[in-house]
DNA sequence: CTGAAAGCGCTTACAG
DNA sequence: CTGAAAGCGCTTACAG
């Protein structure tokens, strides 16, 4: 235990004074710094790692100013998506040497605060936000006026000059209608619409003006509102199947929606892609392993999150480049639940 | 922006001048000391306001030797056990103003050891750890020697020492193994056995054992060894399925492996619950909405991560109590997979 | 209840 | 290529 407290203690005086040279020169070995004659780094670090040497970056942190952390702040942890997402953009961080402090705010807007105000006061280098519903714009304000270096992802905040990841949500919902248009589906309904939500507007609107642009009529009582949850999805698929008429297929806002509207058909005996089509969209990982496999739309969360962390990344070096901005494509994974597996 | 830099730059110094105080006053009154006089407390704070004031952890964290960071090691987010998991953890933690810096090891040992490291020099409070496979002991001894307080969840690393936090993983598939016992069923199979990996022993062991004292040979041809993801546990069941002999049960390593076996039966026709019984563990909150709802075990994961958090926060607090052990008994949960609705 | 003083362990110009 | 000096912004005994 002597041992072990004379390690705890260990600091780059101590490493000075048993390499013989001075702290600043330490501080440059420790750093990697090409001033220092390749011999007398070698002679610190082995001088460091006798005495147990633990760097001290609470130290580093207030003589730099900021951290090695970047704060990631997620809207919800409950939907894979926001789970691939944060695990492609954690690791892209450490590749980096980054570590992430992560904060879930479960939509929780007063949360969402105190999470930002608590990473400033960490020093963190950036902050990487999936920012809850409704968030209001002088979040942003706030951020800038910090000094705070941050990108958003997936529902844009404040104006063109913040920093984006997200995808095509217009054309992704837009490609999943089309499809079933093509497969022959007429009667199309929508899980998922939610007005206070811009993606879910957007995502509406993909689905209705394809429609519209096929010549069909969107069909009010078929674009079911429902929380964006797996029960949301159950009920809001129980909705459609007790009308009158029902519809031939389901575009659903995400593939949480579309798990619990499989859910609900097999609850009710039918079966998707034969008895209703179901689209999703996200791609996450579990959607190919429903039941049926899920037809979606690939939106590639985990490498949504290396994106959002490169971004952050290339801002940090860069402070006065220009905004940037990153807009995946969604592509179409046609499995089961459509029912069009022969076209793909 | 002139503003702004302002504010950037007060510190307690400046606001000792403002209110006319010493600076010990301030970071008294910024701790929220019971020592100082209300007035002077108010008058303070009014300065710090006005000031634009923002607490540097920075600085007090290399003061004081410590942060108020908390490391949470997962060894698998693509599990939504462990994200359910994290939730708690991390919710219950920033209730007691701590913030969480995640990592995601992927089982990766090699990363293990370098975010545990990364922690060490941010001067993490404590350390919540899911470890990878097979960790080797020595990661105990070097967390002790760090002086790093910890607690291991779900499997159990070093001596009686340590604190954990985990469920009785024999105890819960025996009884998930006894009620498809009880349901008639007596060619029951397990998928998700992996001799590397003690949990899987444990739980493989509850159904042997069940089955033997309920007077039934395990059939080693039963007893299937996949890796443990969703592709694993669709594998799995094709296996089962592809043999001349098919069980009429099926008992699940966890609700992963459950839900890639009802992936293959949907793919081959087969409905869980009539065709074959299923048995998931864990009780993720997407089991509910399997199709059909899986049948599993409640092991509470967003509960155990509340459990973890509390324990670490009680161990900072005493360093020298015992340890402390929490065993979750898990408790049945009977949906549709398991085709015994009606016994619940 | 409040203040003066010391120091946590680094990094960063600056000088040589 | 290396060293001496200053300072980042706090907290903590200690004294009064």
């Amino acid at each position: 235990m002597t041992k072990s407290q004379i390690e705890e203690k260990a600091t780059i005086n101590d490493i000075a004074k048993a390499s013989g040279v001075s702290k600043s020169t330490v501080s440059l070995v420790l750093n990697n710094s090409p001033l220092v004659r390749p011999s007398t780094a070698e002679k610190v670090r082995v001088a460091a790692e006798q005495l147990g040497y633990v760097y001290n970056r609470s130290a580093a942190n207030l003589r730099q100013g900021v951290s090695n952390v970047i704060g990631m702040v997620v809207n919800d942890l409950s939907n894979s998506f926001f789970v691939e997402l944060l695990i492609g953009a954690e690791r892209k961080l450490l590749e980096s040497s980054y570590i992430t402090l992560l904060a879930h705010t479960a939509e929780d807007q007063r949360l969402q605060r105190q999470v930002l105000a608590s990473m400033r006061e960490n020093k963190a280098a950036g902050i990487i936000i999936c920012p809850t519903f409704e968030t209001p714009p002088d979040l942003v304000e706030s951020l800038r006026q910090w000094g705070m270096p941050f990108v958003t992802v997936m529902r844009a905040l404040g104006d063109e000059a913040t920093d984006f990841v997200g995808c095509d949500n217009y054309l992704g919902i837009q490609m999943a209608t089309q499809h079933l248009i093509d497969l022959g589906h007429s009667d199309i309904a929508f899980i998922g619409r939610n007005s206070t939500y811009a993606v879910s507007l957007e995502r509406l609107k993909g689905y209705s003006e394809c429609l519209v642009d096929n010549g069909i009529t969107p069909n009010p009582a078929w674009m079911v509102e429902t929380p964006i949850n797996l029960e949301g999805g159950r009920a809001g698929m129980s909705q459609l199947l007790d009308l009158p008429q029902r519809p031939t297929a389901v575009v659903c806002y995400n593939d949480v929606i579309a798990t619990g509207a499989l859910n609900e058909m097999g609850n009710r005996g039918l079966k998707a892609g034969t008895d209703i089509a179901i689209m999703g969209s996200d791609g996450v990982a579990a959607s190919a392993y429903c039941n049926p496999p899920l037809s979606t739309l690939a939106l590639e969360p985990e490498h949504l999150g290396e994106v959002a962390s490169e971004m952050l990344l290339a801002r940090l070096k860069n402070p006065d480049a220009p905004p940037m901005k990153y807009l995946l494509k969604p592509r179409l994974i046609v499995r089961e639940t459509c029912g069009g597996k022969a076209l793909a």
